[in-house]
DNA sequence: AAGAACGTATTA
DNA sequence: TAATACGTTCTT
């Protein structure tokens, strides 16, 4: 008996029958690239309205004009994504400040001596502010400064966030989590989360929200369906190609078919604590538990 | 709940 | 620009 999970399943690859275009490689060069072209510096220092940091702390006209809603109703309430990829930002930085006055949302120790700081005077702020914007606005910045800025990103980019990035990087798992479904990271993995989405196959735009839209996710390319190579041509899918846009239901990705986020998803984000760094320190046992995965 | 239909992101 | 296919909504 053949069954669905059968690689070779109900046409194997001597049959002629497989439409179109079907890859000859399971899995997208984009996903098996474990080295993506763009680093972490490269959407600090890129001029995006939707990494505009200081645009959280202080909107333009220009931009709070833009978080107005302006016109019609939304087809359905904002997800995740939708609040991170707001073109201002507003939506996160006001859910944050209002974590923070709740005492939800603990700064790190570098952002409350800031803090402190900032009361009495508002200059290192003010002034780190300054440089980030001069690196997010890229301008006129020489190839060296490209240089230094990617090679010290790393250590850079924990102050940019603790320091006057108006959260808590404990708030980046929250996107995260819609972000990449089953191939979310923590922010405890800093830069190295980021671009890990990016060399899993999100686009620089989609992590970034460039356009705006809703991302998708991409087939894992392991899973016993993702390694056949050939439409069965009988399922609902396949004869229904035309108006169904959906790939053979055999080839249908196992990942994919699960919920963004997955079973465990609601008890992970009411379980989560956003004071200090339990829970990026959980999320750190549970992937070394190969819980957190899958 | 499952499947169909559609919108649209993504890729070649 | 067309093809592919994911995500969402509608229909059964």
């Amino acid at each position: 008996m053949s069954t669905a999970v059968d690689i070779a399943g109900p046409s194997s690859p001597d049959q002629p029958h497989s439409s179109a275009k079907i890859p000859n490689e399971p899995l997208r060069p984009s996903l098996k690239r474990s080295n993506h072209p763009y680093s972490l510096s490269h959407y600090i220092s890129t001029p995006s309205p939707a990494v505009d940091v200081k645009g959280l702390i202080q909107p333009s006209p220009a931009q709070q004009r833009a978080a107005q809603p302006a016109h019609t109703k939304p087809r359905r309430a904002p997800s995740w994504p939708d609040m991170w990829e707001s073109p201002s930002g507003l939506h996160l930085a006001h859910a944050a400040e209002l974590l923070m006055r709740a005492g939800l949302l603990a700064l790190t120790p570098a952002s409350t001596e800031q803090a402190g700081l900032g009361a009495q005077s508002s200059q290192p702020v003010k002034r780190e502010a300054v440089e980030a914007k001069g690196d997010a606005e890229g301008g006129g910045s020489g190839p060296e400064e490209d240089e230094e800025d990617s090679s010290g990103c790393g250590t850079e980019f924990q102050p940019f966030l603790g320091a006057w990035f108006p959260f808590s990087p404990a708030l980046f798992p929250l996107a995260g989590f819609q972000m990449g479904g089953g191939h979310w990271r923590s922010a405890a993995m800093g830069a190295e989360g980021i671009e890990g989405l990016v060399a899993e196959g999100y686009s620089p735009g989609s992590l970034g929200g460039g356009s705006g839209g809703r991302r998708k996710r991409k087939r894992c390319g392991e899973c016993v369906p993702c390694r056949r190579q050939t439409n069965c041509d009988q399922c609902s899918s396949c004869r229904n190609r035309k108006r169904g846009h959906q790939i053979c239901k055999y080839r249908k990705c196992e990942e994919l078919k699960r919920k963004p986020g997955g079973p465990g998803f609601e008890s992970r984000v009411s379980g989560f604590d956003l004071r200090g760094s339990d829970f990026t320190l959980g999320l750190a046992q549970e992937r070394s538990n190969g819980t957190l995965d899958g």
